[in-house]
DNA sequence: CGCCTTTCCATTGACGCCCATAATTTCCCA
DNA sequence: TGGGAAATTATGGGCGTCAATGGAAAGGCG
């Protein structure tokens, strides 16, 4: 597997640090990035992270723009200044910086939530009520897109 | 990694040195530079600061004007008339010139921001606002993208 | 001869690295 | 197919090293 997956929580120790899931330290093994790289998502409380996949993501954005461009050094300065690499113990855990933690609400566990090339990381409590929300939207979008095929049939259309 | 990410904060001492964030310092390692490259940012209140790929950014963006002509010769004058190689002692540390300070505001402690091939630094408040207003900006940008996408979608186009 | 800069050493707190343990999970074979 | 052994995972803790910082000694320049 290649892609990040499903959703697991698990506790902070002591030391403020926490193990990446097995299954998600096998798809970084793969992606061959040393550490973790993480930043804060833009429009919700949760960290991004992932590997060299996501960084060529955010490279790819920035390299759009023309260099010493106005845009360029605001984009560089928001998405390269709010990164972190994250060291990745023997044991494949990891310690998110105070910053990281404030931005997600985070205190004493974690959700991390596979969303195929990245993923996130949530405080446990928030990620739930997230997910509640998303589903309900999810039904919605998908009742309506059946009812759309429904009517396409309907008249005939074939593809 | 080769790539100055993320935001630290550190003080000045009584001599007015600092020391260069450890992270960044590993980059700067690989880079080859003896010392630190800088120069004041052109359009806003804070500090260029780089290895061998800042420098050669600037050469290219030099070297793309014809010889001789108006332009170059005050790009010329705005990067490498104003830039600096600053000495980094024994521990890692920098003294910054009374000029550098100024252009930043910098009194007695500094924001190191990487922004991938270089980084910055800044007045730790000037950053922290500047850093907001690019983030709104980023913000704006990405709804932009992800509802073009989304209407393009709607009336059917394919990739 | 004094001042300023550079180089060297000291402290302390955080972090990286190592090993230990317990609870799973996986695997194998009867 | 069920039981048990082995490997893996999540988690806890100890300890040495390094980073950030402060200060002192040494060297150059006016």
């Amino acid at each position: 597997m290649n892609r990040f997956v499903s959703n697991i929580t698990l506790r902070l120790d002591s030391k403020g640090r926490v193990s990446i899931p097995a299954s998600f330290r096998t798809v970084l093994g793969r992606d061959g990035f040393d550490g973790l790289y993480c930043y804060p998502a833009l429009d919700r409380p949760a960290i991004d992270a992932g590997g060299n996949a996501l960084m060529s993501e955010i490279e790819a954005l920035i390299g759009r723009f023309t260099p010493f461009s106005e845009e360029r050094e605001q984009f560089a300065l928001a998405l390269y200044g709010t990164s972190e690499t994250l060291k990745v113990d023997g044991e494949g855990r990891v310690v998110l910086s105070d910053t990281l933690k404030r931005h997600a609400g985070i205190t004493d566990a974690v959700s991390f939530v596979g969303l195929g090339h990245k993923f996130q990381i949530w405080e446990p409590g928030r990620f739930h009520s997230e997910l509640a929300e998303a589903t309900q939207k999810v039904r919605a979008l998908k009742s309506e897109l059946s009812s759309q095929v429904a009517a396409r049939n309907a008249q005939g259309a074939r593809e």
